[in-house]
DNA sequence: CACCGTCAAGTCGCA
DNA sequence: TGCGACTTGACGGTG
């Protein structure tokens, strides 16, 4: 059973995917850009291990226009020994990868074309899963694609064009229900005639849904069925309704509560978990450190050293409260620390608490810094605190100057990325 | 250097 | 028939 995220995380330095416009995709360009992707893509890896993350969705955006003409460097054979180095980590820490391309990649197309731009991109996504060594429990995840009036057809369209893929593609490939056209039980159908695994979405499936009676339970052991020995643990994708936002738009962070409820459906059942949530990384520690009812204080403690500074600019009360939970050293509050914390930063900006968690990271460097970046900072405080200017000027000045006097505590925090 | 329009893809709903 | 939404951050040009 492991908990993971997609494609990128926050806070974690230099390892985020570059890319281009078409027009500048020179073979020079294109190179520079793989090599900070790898590069990227090796610092997601270290970070997962230091975390003990073992489930991580690879971004499709690692090879810039990895399927398509414009990129016409045999980029799997000129870095094969970087993916090879960074495959070997993967391995060696039994961290399971993933890929999922966007949705522009429709692979039951009425359109010709499209259908084959579809399998040159299923191939593109193979070749990074095959270039890191990684075996076929490493899946790649797809939608069925349109319905042109005609589900059935569609579907049918599918299969057929599934079966033109190469096999090393098909054997990766898994196939998951979507939020407005092929709900769980049509996926099913399909997943069961082709022998492809499936995935359960549970936002998608309460957005467009098959059944009302059915339960995500219910779906979820369909599901289950569906993956065999060497397709290794069954995967489901886990999420939340972001509120006040288009339905099937992902919420900001993962509800705790909400998640230990979803989870204790799941039984002692080896399935593995992918968040789609916009905090990434911070949810799956999250959910990870509270699905261990005996962990460490330790791995708390870590946690509150990064949230400490926005918890206490939404709430002083908040602030404290959660120092005493984990002065007491009882049990293993997990649930209550997050519980916590999650109120907290859900609470409107408030000019006084802002100011006075500014004050408490200015602190660091106060007697550091030069008169004139002191009076920056004091200037910035001031024109938060008349309304001249947003939170988020003052935060960068602080954030600027945290890094020109190393102050490694701040920049390790949530506090310079949580808005 | 901050700001913001543009990019890249395919489908679908709505004028 | 054609346009905007969907999704998404980052690119890249402008002031």
């Amino acid at each position: 059973m492991s908990i993971g995220y997609a494609c990128l995380a926050l806070g974690v330095k230099d390892s985020s995917m570059k890319t281009c416009m078409k027009k500048n995709a020179s073979e020079s360009r294109l190179k520079e850009l793989i090599e900070n992707n790898l590069d990227s893509l090796e610092n997601l890896i270290d970070y997962n291990i230091k975390s003990g993350i073992k489930l991580f969705r690879i971004s499709s955006d690692l090879i810039p226009f990895g399927s398509s003409p414009v990129n016409g460097l045999q980029w799997w054979k000129i870095y094969a020994e970087r993916f090879s180095l960074i495959g070997n980590k993967i391995r060696e820490n039994n961290i399971r990868v993933s890929m999922h391309p966007g949705q522009y990649t429709v692979l039951n197309s009425q359109d010709e074309e499209v259908v084959e731009r579809a399998v040159e991109d299923l191939i593109y996504h193979c070749r990074v899963l095959e270039g890191l060594g990684t075996g076929n429990e490493s899946k790649i995840i797809l939608h069925i694609g349109g319905v042109y009036n005609d589900k059935k057809k569609s579907a049918n369209r599918f299969s057929e064009n599934c079966r033109r893929l190469p096999d090393n593609v098909r054997q990766r490939l898994v196939i998951e229900n979507d939020d407005r056209s092929y709900n769980i039980s049509d996926v099913l159908e399909i997943g069961k005639r082709l022998g492809i695994p499936v995935v359960f979405d549970n936002l998608h499936n309460s957005i467009n849904p098959s059944s009302a009676e059915k339960t995500e339970e219910f779906w979820i052991n369909e599901c289950r069925a569906t993956w065999s020995e060497k397709d290794g643990n069954q995967k489901i994708h886990y999420s939340q309704q972001a509120i006040d936002k288009r339905a099937g738009a992902h919420s900001e962070s993962i509800d705790v509560k909400c998640f230990l409820d979803f989870y204790s459906v799941l039984g002692k059942k080896d399935i593995d978990i992918m968040l789609e949530v916009k905090d990434k990384n911070l949810s799956a520690v999250k959910c990870m450190n509270c699905v261990n009812g005996s962990g460490k204080m330790k791995s708390l403690e870590i946690e509150w050293s990064k949230y400490k500074y926005s918890v206490l600019e939404k709430s002083l009360a908040a602030y404290n409260e959660i120092r005493e939970l984990l002065k007491e050293k009882r049990g293993y509050p997990a649930v209550s620390f997050y519980s916590i914390l999650e109120n907290a930063l859900g609470y409107a900006e408030n000019a006084g608490n802002a100011v006075n968690a500014a004050m408490h990271v200015f602190g660091y460097f106060k007697r550091d810094a030069s008169e004139k970046e002191k009076e920056r900072v004091l200037n910035r405080i001031d024109k938060y605190k008349k309304g001249e200017d947003g939170l988020q000027p003052l935060k960068k000045e602080l954030q600027r100057l945290s890094l020109k006097y190393e102050k490694e505590y701040l920049l390790e925090s949530y506090y310079f990325l949580l808005k």
